[in-house]
DNA sequence: GCCGTTTTCGGCCCGACTGTTTTCAGTCG
């Protein structure tokens, strides 16, 4: 039983507890214990099957003895009663923005909805806008929110897929048939989202290759398996398919692959005007006057033989990528090794999980010369806010640490709260005393696209902002961002010389990485932070630095590329000169 | 269910917003 099942079983009995009106604070509980286990930075696995759960603060005596239950046999009696009680198909329900607990219980119970599909239909039908406690409005907003689920269903993040991927791709690369491997599509070029995988091998042998594939582990269904490709559908419904090709074919394959559809129809054109066809396996002659075919050897032969320059599989979207790489005019991008630095970060001062001194040591061992804490403002009780007292209080315990970590430096912020008008959860003799400042919006988020924007701007008109947080809140497939006029933000920002946030916590990808190549052009800077709330997450760059390159971002368009010297006086500087 | 220089019970995160109500419950961050 792995920690994620173990994380997965203690958040579904709370969610269970709660339909049955549990004491909130039993349910909070079960929570803390799923977070204290995913968090836990030794074996937790281990310690639970050894009985040496005792003293890990948020695991009780409770969760001690129905954890090493978990580990040992695998099940849990209290989880499977529990379980046996509702149908599972009333979990999806959760996910749906507006229904907590509550309404689901009533849901359940005075409608028997068991699932979205039963939850529909009773809209449609207009049931329950009469139930107590219901009405048209809610009725309006359920459908909404299950046509938003509709729409990205069978979708993943970037990061959920991530270590299928790897998993598999290295699987791949064991077979001693196996040339050469690539995952392509949607991952290889980046997208914020996956529809599904496509795996590419290289191999003199490609109906061995099918038949090994379809037995990898997690596989619930086989789609469709042939002599050279096969499909196949996992457990969490992630579809992923596998293509054999010749080592000849391969660099075609992989380029076909990858797409975009529209990037490829565009080179497909690009081809056809040297008299050459391009598929997937080859370029063949289709013109008697046609130019001799070329060598291709890699992926980059074939943009070279199209007068091209290679174009990175993150700008293959058909947004002119290819008319920049026939004019050599396509941007160097920025690549996660030139990160010096990161700010948007939380401490256990307010909701992180580790403590400033280990998140400077993991910033230190990422080879980062400089980290911003960025803990919340007062306004955010939910996650334990700072109120001035306690900011100025970290403020010098970070200047105190500061002479100890020498050449290595914390920067002192916060991320303050932007309030419904647009002022600041924090007065500007406050800001006056931190190194820099995130601004944020935590609250309020139905304004109006007009006052959502008018809020924002008046915010980075405050010389002490130094930068925009998480600009539209959004969560990829959960929740869309609140309404805001991109364009009007990052003039404004280019006006107030305010830096916009790449928000690179993997749920967010936030600002999205269509509207970079704009803000670069208005000489906008971008700062790639990982909203990291534990030490580990500073691996979020990794995920800044593909969107980052999505939006055709260069080294010098990125605040946080500068040495630690640069930064200092960069910081230093008064905003409008900077 | 967890925790404890108030240690075996009583407290545990607080306020805004929405949509439902006619003073408030539910949800969210």
């Amino acid at each position: 039983m792995s920690r994620e099942e173990i994380c997965r079983i203690l958040e579904e009995i709370a969610l269970l507890l709660e339909l049955k009106d549990e004491n909130p604070f039993k349910i909070k509980a079960y929570r803390g214990g799923a977070e204290t286990v995913s968090n836990y930075p030794d074996d937790i696995i281990q310690l639970a099957r050894d009985q040496q759960l005792k003293g890990i603060k948020g695991i009780g005596e409770a969760l001690q003895e129905k954890l090493h239950e978990l580990v040992t046999t695998g099940k849990l009696e209290f989880y499977e009663k529990l379980r046996a009680e509702f149908p599972s198909t009333l979990f999806a329900i959760f996910d749906l923005q507006g229904l907590g607990p509550k309404k689901v219980k009533i849901l359940h119970r005075d409608l028997g909805i068991n699932s979205i599909e039963d939850l529909k239909k009773a809209c449609t039908e207009g049931k329950i806008a009469d139930l107590a406690g219901f009405g048209k409005k809610t009725q309006e907003n359920i459908l909404l929110s299950i046509a938003q689920r509709e729409q990205s269903a069978g979708v993943f993040r970037l990061s959920a897929v991530a270590s299928i991927v790897a998993h598999f791709t290295h699987l791949l690369r064991e077979h001693p048939d196996v040339h050469q491997v690539s995952v392509c599509g949607s991952y290889r070029r980046g997208k914020e989202t996956v529809g599904d995988l496509d795996f590419l091998v290289a191999t003199s042998f490609p109906a061995d290759l099918t038949k090994f594939f379809v037995t990898f582990p997690g596989i619930e269904q086989i789609l469709a398996q042939g002599d050279t490709k096969a499909s196949v559908m996992l457990a969490d419904g992630l579809q992923c398919d596998m293509r054999a090709v010749a080592n000849t074919q391969f660099p075609f394959a992989l380029q076909y692959f990858t797409g975009s559809k529209e990037h490829n129809v565009a080179l497909r054109q690009l081809a056809l005007q040297k008299g050459w066809s391009l598929n997937e396996y080859a370029f063949t002659q289709v013109r008697d006057d046609a130019e001799p075919l070329p060598i291709v050897h890699e992926e980059r032969d074939i943009y070279t033989a199209l007068g091209l320059q290679f174009v990175p599989p993150e700008l293959r979207e058909n947004r002119g990528e290819l008319e920049a790489a026939s004019k050599q005019e396509l941007p160097r991008l920025i690549e996660l090794a030139n990160l010096r630095g990161t700010f948007h970060n939380h401490t256990t001062e307010s909701d992180g999980k580790n403590l400033l001194e280990e998140m400077a040591a993991a910033a230190m061992d990422a080879g980062l010369q400089y980290l911003g804490i960025a803990d919340h403002s007062k306004s955010s009780f939910q996650a334990n806010g700072l109120h001035e007292d306690r900011l100025l209080r970290q403020v010098e315990k970070i200047r105190a640490l500061n002479v100890e970590y020498t050449p290595f430096r914390l920067f002192a912020g916060s991320e303050v709260d932007i309030l419904k008008d647009g002022t600041l959860d924090f007065s500007d003799e406050i800001l006056a005393q931190l190194d820099y400042c995130v601004a944020s919006v935590h609250a309020s988020f139905t304004l109006s696209e007009e006052e959502m924007t008018a809020r924002i701007i008046r915010a980075m008109e405050n010389p002490h902002v130094t930068m925009i947080g998480h600009l539209t809140g959004r969560l990829l497939l959960k929740r869309n961002g609140y309404a805001v006029n991109h364009a009007k933000i990052i003039d404004a920002a280019a006006a107030t010389r305010t830096i916009i946030e790449l928000n690179c916590n993997p749920k967010r990808l936030d600002m999205d990485w269509r509207w970079w190549h704009r803000a670069r052009d208005k000489g906008v800077l971008c700062s790639i932070n990982p909203d990291a709330h534990h030490a580990d997450q500073l691996q979020f760059l990794h995920y800044g630095a593909i969107q980052a390159r999505k939006g055709w971002l260069r080294k010098e368009d990125v605040v946080n590329t500068m040495s630690l010297d640069k930064m200092a006086a960069f910081l230093a500087t008064p905003k409008a000169q900077r």
